[in-house]
DNA sequence: CGCATCTATCGAAGAATGTCAATACGTGCC
DNA sequence: GGCACGTATTGACATTCTTCGATAGATGCG
């Protein structure tokens, strides 16, 4: 993720507000802490719908878009789908806040 | 603004997502970064509305949200108003990445 | 005071977002 | 194959957000 120092182009400027989108909802934010706090730092989408008191279909929906942030991965296992969290996403976006 | 650590409670879920939304938005991305950019560091409005190329009102709200999330901080002098980024909740929300 | 300038607010229109119910897709077990 | 279970996707609806134009407020200058 770029750096946000002296101006950005307008294309920065979208990939940089796409990633912090991804975290500016409270049900996201929800999300990252269930899968920080899981066992094993992963989390089926199983695991996650009752504590956020959601449908599954809006959880998926969620899930997708901090996949597509790249805030979290997504691993296939047998029937379950495993969510981690993207240190390294999470650490360049912190990064970048601290080089505004 | 909490850390995220553990499970959060759902007013601080609401608490952390609503500084990122405020980032989470190219437009004020791009402000953001112009005000880091500018010399002093601080610009008032009529200099930020022809770098995005909006209308003063739409620029005066986009501020007015940054500042609301306390990310910029407002000084009046004369006629004009100028806004600089606040490190501190910079920091603070960097932080908050940085403990998921 | 009267006027120009800078900023904030209001009302409205269009786009984007969050949510659900329903349905389709994948996977494994009988 | 057939079924059960977990997940993803679709369509629809309500809400929120972004933006503009117009207008109101505030500040300083003649």
């Amino acid at each position: 993720m770029p750096r946000i120092t002296s101006t950005l182009t307008a294309e920065d400027a979208e990939r940089v507000a796409q990633v912090f989108k991804a975290i500016g909802d409270p049900t996201r934010v929800m999300l990252l802490s269930l899968i920080a706090s899981s066992s094993g730092g992963e989390a089926c989408i199983c695991d996650l719908t009752a504590p956020v008191g959601l449908s599954q279909g809006t959880v998926s929906h969620h899930m997708k878009l901090l996949a597509d942030a790249g805030l979290v991965t997504r691993e296939q296992r047998g029937k379950w789908a495993y969510f981690a969290l993207n240190d390294g996403a999470l650490d360049a976006a912190a990064d970048a806040l601290r080089s505004v």
